[in-house]
DNA sequence: CTCATGCGTAAGCCTTGGCTTACAGTAAGT
DNA sequence: ACTTACTGTAAGCCAAGGCTTACGCATGAG
């Protein structure tokens, strides 16, 4: 139902990078900007956007702001990823038993 | 290696349309184009995109050219997957473990 | 050999979206 | 209260990329 989202929010190298920050455990805003080549709001931008896919979830704490992985987006990505593959195979293999791809 | 080609080839929505259409089996490029909301040479570089990120793969018949799913590129996306998913999942128990998160 | 069919490619247009700088807001410390 | 720290948002700029039209090419048919 949303697995596009989450693929689209992906698709972007620096979004990535900052997702894939996320994956050593919870960090701030300015933890995550700190080695990546991009300004801070930029990072900002990237997280509203990676949350509004369900795959970061934010906590404040003091006037900083936590950041760490949700899971959600991820599984609906690989369900859509799953459904994909087993529904192509089922139709490749629908086609092979006819003789080779039905003509 | 190549994931993140992946991602983004399947980002477009379009793109996606395109691939989704061949799960039902192998297709020429016309019979692609019909029913979608472009025109066939948008269709052919969508194509063009898709095999390049080894999603599809193709071959002549006649003067036409058949179109069909490749599985190497969602093979690698699905590692990417997996591979995160288990990494991030190993430092969130790491934190758990030892409090709740750290700090 | 000529014509028709089915594709791929090039050039150009135009929208999308990622980045920066500047600004506003909230919470903690003194 | 005032200042400092940390962040989200707005406006604007600019490159990336998806779409269309026009064209060129290969294969099969007659």
């Amino acid at each position: 139902m949303a697995y596009d989202k989450t693929l689209t929010v992906l698709a972007d190298p620096t979004r990535r990078a900052v997702f894939e920050r996320l994956k050593g455990g919870p960090r701030s805003v300015a933890e995550i900007a700190a080695g990546l080549p991009v300004s801070r709001p930029a990072v900002s931008q990237h997280l509203k956007a990676l949350k509004e896919a369900d795959l970061v979830r934010d906590e404040p704490r003091g006037t900083a702001r936590i950041y760490r992985i949700h899971a959600p987006g991820l599984v609906e990505l690989r369900a859509w990823l799953d459904g994909f593959w087993d529904e192509a195979l089922a139709n490749f293999k629908a086609h092979a038993e006819k003789d080779d791809d039905g003509r």
